[in-house]
DNA sequence: ATTGACCCCGTACTTATGTACGGAGTTTAT
DNA sequence: ATAAACTCCGTACATAAGTACGGGGTCAAT
């Protein structure tokens, strides 16, 4: 049984997010005996790890309470990540596109010859 | 001479937006004669053209306050725009990685025979 | 028993980029 | 001349995901 600020130490995040998770409902609140102190198990602990993994692979707190609430019918937990697989080749198609425009402006600068106007600047004009 | 919601209507965006760069030192106060409502010009409709420009290509405000302020230094222009392109690059490449964490997740939900327990869910544990 | 470290709670602040609101003055159209 | 529509300003609210603060109670060690 851990304090809070065990807790927060042992897996490297700050007291006030685990308050903060509480707060948003990810977690329930632990016991709190004698002194009001909260105590953690290891299962309040591996509730954390979960949802430090899943906030690693990009899904929201939303998302991450979603996914625990839940968790148990697989075909739901998949339509989630397809959803995410979705966000996500949107995002990098995005960024390709906005890669190469600004790959063309800052060519353009270097090729240019007057210092004294910038391409780009005009472009925007 | 164009009041502020005429302005705003024309670039299809909001009155509070134009008033938001302005207090954000992105664009001036334009003149504001007799009855004390703002009047826009033709240069103060490009510099908010040259604003939502920029905004589109991911530039963040204040990245476009510095774009505006030595627009000339093409040099200038240019690192700003490699910088820009380095972060585009990681995080594209960061959402690559994910993409495939995602891909193999929900591959893993599909080739699951046990609809009671979700492998992904599981692997989080 | 005192000191320092820890915990409680509620609230405000943070970043970025706006949007919304409310009360007051102005302009335009009928 | 009156009503609708527009503008003014300052402030609060929105999102996401926390972080910080302040006043007070508690625990552990000396």
């Amino acid at each position: 049984m851990r304090t809070i600020g065990k807790l927060a130490k042992d897996l490297d995040i700050n007291v006030e997010t685990i308050r903060f998770y509480e707060r948003q409902g990810l977690i329930e609140q632990p016991p709190k005996p004698e002194s009001g102190y909260r105590k953690y198990d290891e299962t309040h602990a591996n509730q954390l790890k979960f949802i430090l993994k899943a906030k690693a692979l990009g899904f929201t707190l939303k998302e991450i309470e979603s996914l625990m609430s839940q968790s148990g019918s697989c075909a739901d937990i998949e339509s989630m990540g397809l959803q995410k697989l979705n966000l996500i080749r949107n995002k990098i198609a995005d960024l390709q596109r906005l890669e190469k425009v600004i790959q063309d402006m800052t060519d353009s600068c270097k090729a240019n010859q007057d210092p004294q106007s910038c391409p780009v600047i005009n472009s925007l004009k």
